[in-house]
DNA sequence: CGGGATCCAAAATGATACTG
DNA sequence: CAGTATCATTTTGGATCCCG
């Protein structure tokens, strides 16, 4: 069975890989916040990311079927990004792994700082 | 409050993208199951990976207080490494998220074909 | 406004050789 | 065995220009 997340040419391993990229989970998150958001929208809401990036996520997310794009064909034209429900179900792992990270930094800091510091 | 994970600068922030990085997951999943498990070991089991990045991931998280590394002064010598308390506690988020990713690996499949199958 | 295309700098990773 | 050090390569991301 292929099924194996451990197995790196796993299918779902390369959704994995995606997800965790660096922009993935951020903007997932202010999706699922601000509902239906336009591109312009989003690139001001999602801190230091480039035009390119975002693009090029969306359109990952997009056909992954995890995101809907909507072009209202108006000039100017307005394009608005939604999730999908596939989408909507990736936010639940995604906030529990967010909320571990809020719950272990301190330790994980003092950590850092005990490691760093008997190597000195 | 500092600490939103949607802040590319906070410190939960941080934390998130070294855990999303290529090798982390595979390996705290694999020393979940194994316990300890000596060095080289470990790189038979997580297929792919060269002994740099092993070594250099080994320890982040061993800095992070995640992996608890022993080292049994023979000779030749002898490395064992086992998840922490902490490390132990990411496992629940981290498996919530791999399954996930197996629910959806068939969907996403399909509307990836699709998506293709459009745009051709 | 919402991109596509191109070029370039930087970061991540791999390959290889060496060591206690 | 379990690394370290160095160099080569691949991958990513950002800057810029253009277009409907």
């Amino acid at each position: 069975m292929p099924w194996d997340p451990y197995d790196r040419n796993c299918p779902s391993r390369r959704l994995l890989d995606r997800i965790g990229d660096r922009w993935t989970v951020l903007i997932v998150g202010i999706l699922a916040e601000e509902g239906p958001i336009r591109f312009g929208e989003l690139a001001r809401r999602v801190d230091g990311i480039s035009q390119k990036m975002l693009t090029q996520t969306l359109r990952n997310l997009e056909r992954d079927g995890l995101v809907r794009r909507t072009l209202y064909p108006q000039v100017p034209r307005r394009v608005e990004y939604e999730l999908t429900d596939s989408g909507t179900s990736l936010r639940g792992p995604l906030r529990a792994l967010e909320e571990w990270a809020v719950e272990h930094m301190g330790p994980v800091s003092a950590a850092q700082a005990a490691y760093d510091e008997a190597s000195a």
